[in-house]
DNA sequence: AAAGATATCAAACAAGATGTTGCTTATTTA
DNA sequence: TAAATAAGCAACATCTTGTTTGATATCTTT
């Protein structure tokens, strides 16, 4: 009996999810997400519909791993600050490796806010600065003198991301060393 | 021929939209919005799905009358803020408005955040509050010295909105005046 | 290179949701 | 009370989702 080497896929399985991942990533830069169709993602594909129903159970186990790829980039990038848990300078830090990440992956990031109402953009920067936040509040657990830590911290993240968020509408206002210029006087 | 009083509905188009409204909202506390059928809204209200159609073209019709209700509600609540455009009391006296409403309407606010991913919610503050700051800042284009307003804007505005998302969350943890305190310590 | 394994395609199907329509019944208005 | 009109009912076409079948093409392994 002919056996098949594990983990290895072959090559159609991996061309067809292939060209899955990117033609929705094409479609979410035309419309919002809850619009687009399996039928949509086929056609623009040329994969029969049967074909997608063989490797997702639906758009959303699709979309999830293109959400999460975006988010262990994001993640990977921010993990290497390095600096101790002071607030200004971690943020300051952070912020700093953010704006860098987003200025490689700018169009991709632009061309998917301009579809769909912040909320997936929003979402991704949210949860992995939360995670790391929460990695480095655990490592850090001070009881803080006249603030909880995760009343700084929910302060400190909901600024950041809306001014990524900013900062990607509207891309060529400022730049990054501006950005954290600014951030750098509006926090103590 | 009999005529009717312009701008006076009929008695049964009153009840079926109030109907169908409350029962939108009734559903938003089970699930997600995106998951909410026209015919679950019909099944649960009593009310035939042609009725529906008679008076709203979709769901998003009906519900784009609930959110834009809870955000003139909110807008009216900050709208008293009669402070001058001073950065941080501004902020501080309208996040107390803020809270002091979310606190009235806390169960509604609560129930559609533990069902809808924060999206719907965070449309609304973030919306309300955006067009409460750029009213003012059109009228206070002092040529800022430091930093653009729009950048400072943008900082408070998600840091506040991040706030008033978890402060919804965790109910009981910490009270109105608690909150006010610590973002007056986090505000220069 | 050939045989065997398996992924893709094509076509058809059922189930569920969306809108629409024509007709009847019930309620409201004046 | 009569006229107006909203709501109910039932049927319909359409679209989208998932699933299934068997034929065809492509890949893997020997």
């Amino acid at each position: 009996m002919i056996k098949k080497e594990e983990n290895k896929k072959d090559l159609r399985v991996i061309k067809t999810e292939n060209l899955l991942y990117a033609t929705l990533i094409d479609l979410l830069k035309e419309k919002t997400f809850e619009e687009i169709k399996v039928s949509d993602i086929c056609n623009k594909a040329l994969i029969n519909r049967s074909t997608f129903y063989a490797h997702y159970q639906d758009k959303y186990e699709l979309v999830v791993g293109f959400i999460s790829t975006l988010k262990s980039e994001l993640a990977k990038a921010i993990k290497d600050n390095g600096s101790t848990f002071n607030t200004k300078e971690y943020y300051l830090e952070m912020i700093e490796m953010i704006l860098t990440h987003i200025e490689e992956k700018k169009k991709i990031y632009q061309d998917i806010l301009t579809n769909n109402r912040n909320s997936i953009v929003m979402d991704i920067l949210l949860d992995v600065i939360n995670n790391d936040v929460n990695e480095r509040l655990e490592k850090n657990l001070k009881e803080n003198e006249k603030i909880p830590s995760k009343v700084i911290s929910t302060f400190y993240i909901g600024a950041v991301t809306s001014i990524c968020i900013e900062w990607m509408k509207n891309t060529n206002e400022y730049s990054k060393e501006d950005i954290i210029h600014y951030l750098n006087l509006l926090m103590q």
